[in-house]
RNA sequence: GCGCCUGUAGCUCAGUUGGAUAGAGCAACGGACUUCUAAUCCGUAGGCCGCAGGUUCGAAUCCUGCCAGGCGUACCA
């Protein structure tokens, strides 16, 4: 629809320009936005303001020539000029019919679009050490990272979704060690347990298996082989639940992309002997350092550490060199917002090792302040106990807690209330727009069993026209911007962009709902109204999954 | 000290690559179920958009400086 605007005002402008009302046939840039107020219009255009230097007219004037040189076809009722100069558009309720047709024969890829162009998109996200349970910030970095790449994918990109899992280093080895020590508990020896070892009860569950499984003898052999033992155990089955976790959550990854496996296949190495060629990695204090300033970061950093041993940050930039040489054209990378300062690093050896920093995106997701009745819900990390991805999504139904994770910024903290996500009233946002889908499946279904369509899935919208209530002409308004509230999300990266767009469209519907009955004794028009509502269901059920929300056909 | 994020109604937050008169939910108050699901709707009230400058036809939005809060500033992960 915008873009019809543009063609009509560049073709009006054209013409004024051949007929000599507008001395330059120079026409800059303009905005075509919907105004906040229905008294200025649908649309309209800043054209006339931003011509006037250009044209050297007053804004005024030149929107004269330009609104007198419109052609008027059917789809505009009338045009109008105010303010400083701005040319408002008032559209018949004919012009927004056929936004019906276009949704039943699109259905499920309705609001799609190839803005993407088929680029190669990798988003990796949660990618927790497999040292323990996902936790809460773990499931907002789930939500936001599958919504974006579902967005991402219906933009028309070719997303793939990747975890990445540190099972090599340092917390691997703690891991190992923490079990051991447990099993060394449960045999009756009295053992100091370490402050920084890890304290779950997870970890004592997983002592516990080995020494069923392995036999008391176990605790004999040698202690170096038996902590590899159970730091490859521990890391097994810890990475296994939280698949488990993911997939209750209903979060699914193309891949899950080992640490281990850059070192095992001489990657890192590669990397380091890479920079080093190039004279951007040097040796100080023993250590082997990257010169990340030379790239806008603070200080250099260091690869490997003096005891021979590398750092994250040396897996780090090999896992993204190798992250393009897959052929990723874009790497977006799901983050704490506590680790930000690690973002310049990482560009820095991105740009070190030849590519643009553009290819390069970190999403920042910010604390999650779980609640309770409103009130803070304290955990203990002392004892290494809190509150899981799965005690949250077991307590308050996955849809509510992806939509609640979603329905804010992730620029901005959350406060994510139990008591609130579990309420099934307007308190709870997820039944707002779920109840939309059951009420039209409701609908529908009585249609049907009154013989008054044949099949729910009928083709073509009929007797549209008859469709021209202020709540039905301000529903078919919202359905026609879905396409471009996706892309704006795409291009933005912020799922809660379809989150705020659910919630006007539902609200939009439930007034409809309250204010007319749809099934009428009037046959054509209810054959109308039913295929608007059809609409609404399909660009809701479109919505909700992009956000990884199921739409339920009864409530 | 430096860096990132945030500051909009009593509370939680939206606010379209700068647009005209600032938006929603909750909480408060008053109404609407013999109906296709009241998990809903309608109405009322509520604002120095943190503060101060700047950029221009025009600023909640962009720039600068302050103030407040969160997070981060390791040869940790």
């Amino acid at each position: 629809m915008k873009h019809t605007i543009r063609r009509i005002v560049l073709n009006a402008a054209q013409k004024a320009f051949e007929n000599g009302e507008l001395p330059s046939g120079r026409f800059p840039e303009m905005e075509i936005e919907e105004p906040r107020h229905k008294s200025q219009g649908d649309f309209s255009t800043n054209f006339a303001m931003v011509s006037a230097s250009i044209q050297k007219m007053a804004p005024g004037k030149i929107a004269e020539s330009i609104v007198s040189s419109i052609e008027k076809g059917s789809l505009i009722e009338k045009v109008e000029i105010a303010g400083p100069g701005f040319i408002n558009f008032f559209l018949s309720n004919k012009a927004w019919h056929p936004v019906i047709d276009r949704i039943l024969e699109q259905d499920k890829a309705y609001g799609s679009s190839d803005i993407g162009q088929n680029e190669k998109v990798q988003v990796e996200f949660v990618s927790a050490n497999p040292t323990g349970p996902l936790h809460v910030g773990h499931g907002r970095g789930a939500a936001v990272g599958d919504s974006v790449g579902n967005i991402l994918s219906f933009a028309g990109f070719d997303v793939q979704k990747e975890y990445y899992i540190n099972d090599s280093g340092r917390q691997i080895r703690t891991l190992g060690t923490s079990v051991w020590l447990r099993l060394l508990q449960m045999t009756g020896k009295e053992i100091k347990f370490p402050d920084d070892c890890y304290k779950g009860g997870y970890i004592k569950d997983l002592a516990c298996e080995i020494l069923e499984k392995e036999g008391k003898d176990f605790v004999l052999g040698d202690e170096k082989e038996a902590i590899e033992f159970c730091a490859k155990f521990a890391a097994e089955k810890i990475l296994q639940g939280i698949k488990d976790d993911l997939a209750g959550f209903g979060v699914k990854f193309n891949q899950f992309f080992s640490e281990q496996s850059l070192y095992d296949s001489g990657r890192v190495q590669k990397a380091i002997e890479e920079f080093t060629s190039k004279d951007l990695i040097y040796r100080k204090d023993g250590a082997l350092w990257f010169k990340t300033k030379d790239f806008g970061d603070e200080k250099n950093r260091v690869v490997v550490r003096n005891n021979g041993r590398t750092t994250y940050f040396a897996s780090d930039i090999a896992y993204h060199m190798e992250k393009y040489e897959r052929g990723f054209q874009k790497v977006i990378d799901v983050w704490g917002a506590d680790h930000h300062g690690y973002i310049k690093r990482i560009d820095a050896s991105i740009v070190a090792s030849g590519r643009k920093s553009e290819q390069f995106e970190v999403i920042l997701i910010q604390l999650v302040n779980l609640l309770r009745g409103g009130k803070p819900f304290q955990m203990s990390t002392r004892a290494g106990e809190f509150v899981t991805l799965k005690d949250i999504v077991d307590e308050v139904g996955r849809d509510a807690a992806r939509f609640m994770f979603l329905s804010r910024s992730y620029d901005s903290g959350l406060d994510f209330d139990l008591e609130l996500a579990k309420q099934k009233n307007s308190q709870n946002p997820v039944y707002y727009v779920q109840y939309v889908h059951a009420r039209i499946t409701g609908i529908l279904l009585k249609a049907k069993k009154e013989n008054i369509i044949r099949d729910i899935d009928f083709n073509k919208g009929k007797h549209l026209h008859l469709l021209d209530a202020g709540e039905e002409i301000h529903l078919l308004k919202i359905l026609s911007t879905f396409g471009q509230t996706v892309e704006k999300s795409a291009k933005t990266l912020h799922p809660h962009v379809i989150f705020t767009y659910l919630m006007s469209l539902a609200s939009a519907f439930h007034g409809y709902y309250n204010k007319h009955k749809v099934i009428t004794d009037e046959k054509e028009l209810t054959r109308a109204r039913l295929s608007l509502v059809l609409g609404v269901k399909k660009v809701i059920r479109n919505g909700l999954t992009l956000l990884g929300v199921t739409a339920p056909e009864r409530m």
